[in-house]
DNA sequence: ACCCGTGGGTACGCAACCGGACGGATCGCG
DNA sequence: CGCGATCCGTCCGGTTGCGTACCCACGGGT
C-alpha cells in the first residue's frame, strides 16, 4: 500500500518511491510496470478532504489527479450556481482529462471531492509532457475518455427518463463499488445537490431504498446492507456504465 | 461549393477533387490545406436521407463521417428502445469519435440523420491509420472530443434542470446554426423522441414559441421568424456550447 | 374526387418534483 | 450538561410532464 495516513493531513505531501506493487489506482496499474513506475516517480499522494475543490469552472487546471480511496464528482455548472453531477471519478479514472485533451481549463465544469481519502497527484504540465511522450499512457487515455464520454451520455438518458430513486440507487452502487467500503458518509443535502434536486425529494427516495431494506441510515450516514436490493431499485445504468468500465479495466 | 444534387440519390458516391477551396465541413476546413486535401482525397460525398442510421449502439462503426449540409444525432439508447439525444453534429464536427479513440464501437449510443443533407465520409480502418500519422488532424479530434465532452456534460444539466420549452428553443437554435437556414422540416413525434418527451410536451412548447412570435409552423415544418425571441425563451446551454464550438473553430 | 395515412390539437387523471418553510432530532463543542 | 449548528422529517400548494386516448386536418396518391 502507497497509502500511510495521509489523510489526516491534507497538506502534507508524500514522496512515493518505485517499486511498490500497485499504486491501488487502477488506471496507472494498468499500465506496464516500468512506464508506471516512471510516471507515479513524478507523483505525490495527497488526502483529499470532502468538498474540496480540484479545479473550478473556467479556471486553470492545475493539477491532475488519480484517486486512489478519494471520490471526485464532476459537476456542470449552470448559471445559478448550481452544478449537476455529471461524472463520477473514483480509483478507476482520473481528473483532468481536459489536460491529456490539450487545453488547461474546462468553461463549464468543476470537479469536487465527494468522498475524502487519498489521491496522486501530478503537476498539470509535467503531465502534458508525460502524455506525447508516453504512448501506451496515451492508449489508456484513450480508453478512459471514451468510457467519460460514454459515462455522460448516459447521464442525459438517466437524467431524462429515470426517477430520483432510481437514480439515487445507482448512485450509491457505483459509488460504493469505488470505495470499497458500504458506509457512506455524506448528508441528503449533498446528495441533493449532487442529483440536482430537492432535499425532500431525497429524503423520500432514502425512505423507499429504506423500506425496500436496502439501506439504512444514520445522520450523516447511509448503510449500504442489501446490494442485490439496491440493484433492483436502480436504472439499468448504472450496468452499461460498470460493464464498460470493466471492459476498459479487465481483472484487477 | 462540393456539392452538386447527391443529395438526390443518396447512394451515388462522388469522388472529391483535391484543390477545392473548401469542403463545407468547418473541422476539416480549419486543417492546413495539404493536409486537408491528402485527408479528403481518400473521402466521399453521400447524400443522407433523414432518419438513415449512421452507427448503431454495440455494433461495428463502419465509417466516420463529416457533415455539410446534413445533421446527425447522437443518442444514448436505453433498454426500452427509446433514445435520447446526447449530442448534435453538423458542419462543425464529424461522427464516429470512438475510432479517434481507438475502439470500433460504442454499446450505449446510435448516430441518426436528423435533416437530411451531405456528408463527408471515410472509412473507418483508413481513418484509424490517417489518425496515427497525422499530428495536426489528432490535434483537432482532441479539440472536438473535448467540445463534445463539454456539450454532454451541459447536456446532464439540461435535462435535470431545464423545462421542455426552453430545451426545444435551445435545440432549434443550435440546428438552425448548422443547417444555415430557418425553415426545419420535422415532425413534433420526431422532436418528442430526440428530446425524449411526450409529443403533447411538445405540441405545448411549440404553441408558447409561436405565442412569443418566434416561430411558424406549418404541417411537419417549422419556420424560425424572430431568433432573437427564441433565444429569449431558450436556456443558457445554447451559449455555453455554441461559445465552446466557437472557441474551437475561430471564424470560418 | 375521394381515401386514408400521417401529423397535430386536445383532454383527463395522475405521478413526480418543485419551492419554500417549519420544527424536531442529533451531535459536537464549550 | 447545555447550547447551537447541522441534519433530517414533513407539510403545503403549485407546476410540469406523463400515459392514454380520441378526433380532426391536411395532403399525397390513385
Amino acid at each position: 500500500m502507497v497509502s500511510t495516513g495521509a489523510g489526516e493531513q491534507a497538506k502534507a505531501p508524500v514522496r512515493v518511491l518505485p517499486g511498490i506493487d500497485h499504486t491501488g489506482n487502477r488506471l496507472l496499474d494498468a499500465l506496464p510496470l516500468a512506464e508506471r513506475d516512471a510516471l507515479v516517480a513524478k507523483m505525490e499522494v495527497r488526502g483529499l478532504q470532502s468538498e474540496e475543490p480540484l479545479y473550478e469552472a473556467g479556471q486553470r487546471i492545475k493539477a491532475v489527479w488519480f484517486p486512489i480511496t478519494a471520490i471526485v464528482s464532476l459537476l456542470t455548472t449552470l448559471n445559478d450556481g448550481t452544478g449537476v453531477e455529471t461524472a463520477t471519478v473514483g480509483r478507476e479514472g482520473m481528473v483532468g482529462v481536459a489536460i491529456f485533451l490539450g487545453d488547461d481549463q474546462v468553461p463549464n465544469s468543476r470537479g469536487v471531492v465527494q468522498l475524502r481519502g487519498e489521491a496522486l497527484r501530478m503537476d498539470a504540465a509535467d503531465f502534458g509532457v508525460e502524455v506525447t511522450e508516453n504512448p501506451t499512457l496515451r492508449q489508456f487515455l484513450f480508453a478512459y475518455t471514451r468510457a467519460l464520454l460514454l459515462q455522460f451520455g448516459q447521464g442525459v438518458a438517466c437524467a431524462t427518463s429515470h426517477t430520483v430513486r432510481e437514480r439515487l440507487a445507482r448512485w450509491m452502487l457505483q459509488t460504493t463499488d469505488r470505495v470499497a467500503n458500504d458506509e457512506l458518509e455524506l448528508t441528503q443535502q449533498f446528495l441533493s445537490e449532487i442529483l440536482g434536486v430537492r432535499r425532500a425529494s431525497i429524503t423520500a427516495a432514502i425512505h423507499e431504498l429504506q423500506n425496500r431494506g436496502a439501506i439504512t441510515t444514520r445522520r450523516g450516514s447511509i448503510h449500504v446492507v442489501r446490494r442485490d436490493r439496491l440493484a433492483e431499485a436502480s436504472c439499468e445504468c448504472y450496468d452499461v456504465v460498470s460493464d464498460e468500465y470493466e471492459r476498459l479495466l479487465p481483472n484487477a
